[in-house]
DNA sequence: AAAATTTCCAACCGCGAGTCC
DNA sequence: GGGACTCGCGGTTGGAAATTT
């Protein structure tokens, strides 16, 4: 798998690893630990660059690494973390043990953001996309008079809308105002536990996509972004509670297929993204 | 049954940050 | 201070497997 080998220069192996080779590198890791890696091939007996022996031992090698599917609170998890870290998937991985970031990584890009961009989510900015709600305005004119027509939700703001969104307006439903702590597995750690400036820095101004509160919108001039970022945060949160919001008495499982899990979150965005934001704000 | 297409994911590439001399 | 080197990260590739036509 992977790339056909393109540079043999030093006479080192590329491409696919052998069970051999793999033996060898965690027979010697074993012995010896881990640590330089331009020395190491040759001290184990591999012809392989230390890249590419650090890169097979850290994604697949490893003696914790969980394999397998990715369970729906996993998946939850990560949709929640790229909202706030955005492609930070080594910060992402190091939130859910056993998974790697390129494990993450590749996840995210065969299976949720594909997802998400179904359901009408920029899967970069976590916001309604912005292509769609243009064609909206199109479909708008001729194909859905009315509110309750099969574009009437999301599909109906304007590129402007987002500019324009005014997050003192938006109104929360009883879930989704009482709806705070998001569920997540057991073993995902609180950012806070790892320390915030740790990872954004004090201005936060390297950060992608900035942190906000879950359930309290800002008033800042970057109230915009974050107001959506906690709207999506809601509707994640919900998704991870079929308890408390239960409107079609779906029980999301680890073990739930992907339409499962898809029509779901369709659900949850035909019927709810309404409710919480005064859409009569975003009309022209 | 065979060909075409899509999906999946291990592995590679290039860059930036950190460290050492 | 700055050049060389190492490491780690994020983006991308492309072959195998799965699915569709």
């Amino acid at each position: 798998m992977g790339r056909a080998p393109c540079c043999d220069k030093n006479g080192l192996k590329r491409g696919p690893w052998t069970t051999e080779e793999d033996q060898k590198l965690v027979d010697y890791i074993q012995k010896n630990g881990y640590g330089n890696w331009r020395t190491l091939p040759k001290n184990a007996g591999l012809q392989r660059c230390g890249k590419s022996c650090r890169l097979r031992w850290t994604n697949y090698l490893r003696p914790d690494i969980k394999r397998g599917r990715f369970s729906f609170e996993e998946e939850e998890a990560i949709i929640q973390l790229h909202s706030i870290l955005g492609n930070k998937w080594s910060a992402i991985a190091a939130r859910l043990p056993g998974r790697t970031d390129n494990e993450i990584k590749n996840y995210w890009n065969t299976h949720i953001r594909k997802r998400l961009l179904r359901m009408g989510i920029d899967p970069v900015t976590h916001m309604p996309r912005l292509d769609l709600l243009d064609l909206s305005t199109i479909l708008n004119s001729s194909l859905c008079k009315t509110p309750s027509g099969p574009l009437s939700n999301v599909e109906q703001f304007h590129p402007s809308d987002v500019t324009s969104f005014n997050p003192q307006n938006c109104q929360l439903n009883e879930w989704q105002t009482n709806q705070i702590v998001p569920s997540l597995p057991e073993h995902y750690v609180p950012l806070s536990d790892y320390g915030y400036d740790r990872v954004y820095g004090s201005d936060q101004s390297n950060v992608d996509h900035p942190p906000s509160e879950t359930s309290t919108f800002q008033s800042n001039g970057n109230s915009n972004f974050s107001s959506f970022q906690s709207v999506l945060s809601n509707i994640s949160s919900a998704s991870s509670s079929p308890t408390r919001f239960d409107s079609n008495s779906i029980k999301l499982t680890s073990s739930s297929t992907e339409e499962e899990k898809e029509s779901y979150c369709s659900n949850l965005l035909k019927f709810n993204i309404p409710d919480m934001l005064d859409v009569n704000q975003f009309m022209l």
